[in-house]
DNA sequence: ATTGACTCCGTACCATGGTACATAACTTAC
DNA sequence: GTAAGTTATGTACCATGGTACGGAGTCAAT
């Protein structure tokens, strides 16, 4: 679970320089360097990592991950007040997925019910 | 419709700059320069540029337009997969968010039965 | 004790999708 | 015909999210 910046980057499945990156932009912090051997990286910023990654997946920005992350740290009254800006971060952007769904939708079905080759809907439909 | 590069860029609502980078790009041509006036972009290159703008609000990269504009000659069948494999994506996506704002409704929910204001148990549960 | 693998650190570079700006030439309006 | 507005052209810069690299230092095994 723990270990030298190569072993948990191949844990979680991403480059070292993205780690790195990470520690720059202030995402991470960097583990305190030992006087003896390498710097060891805990399990609770592995968790961290994945924690990025997984927001990525869902649309999030590092910037808007970064805002996600600081709920951690904070009194519960504020994390509640932060949750629900998120909340409504991601209602919002689950109703532009939702538009692009449909449009998506309507012209793949336009596109299926195309006899003629030739010619596709959905370009069709792009140009005005 | 035509008209000379401000003309057209204002039409569309979009920067010169960005018809100019266009053309870098390749995804439109330069008119000619004609010997006396300025460039005249035509109609087609107008349509052009609004495709492009309209598959960008689809979700399709500049890159992706630009094989889709490749494809735009050719059997609808393939413009269609493109369509279908962004489909799966956006649907994906659109699950994952379901989760993340079932979980931040859960947590606010947490919060606001929680007593103890030195520890919130938000994130924790947001991480794998 | 030396080789090979890894870390550390800074800096440079990459793609994407633009935006800005300087300078000159040209066009249009008055 | 002169000033104001546009165009033309090249180059530089911006944010985002990384990736690569050079030259140390350090570690583990033979």
């Amino acid at each position: 679970m723990s270990g030298t910046i190569s072993k948990i980057a191949k844990q979680i499945g991403i480059n070292i320089e993205t780690v790195r990156f990470y520690e720059r932009k202030g995402l991470i912090k960097q583990p305190v360097k030992p006087l003896q051997g390498y710097r060891i990286y805990p399990v609770e910023t592995v968790n961290r990592i994945r924690f990025i990654k997984r927001s990525q997946e869902l649309g999030f920005t590092l910037h808007e991950i970064e805002g996600l992350l600081s709920l951690s740290d904070r009194p519960c009254q504020q994390v509640e007040e932060l949750a629900q800006k998120k909340l409504i971060a991601v209602q919002a952007k689950q109703a532009d997925l939702q538009l692009l769904e449909n449009a998506l939708l309507e012209h793949i079905n336009q596109c299926q019910r195309n006899n003629d080759d030739t010619c596709c809907p959905i370009i069709d439909s792009l140009q005005p």
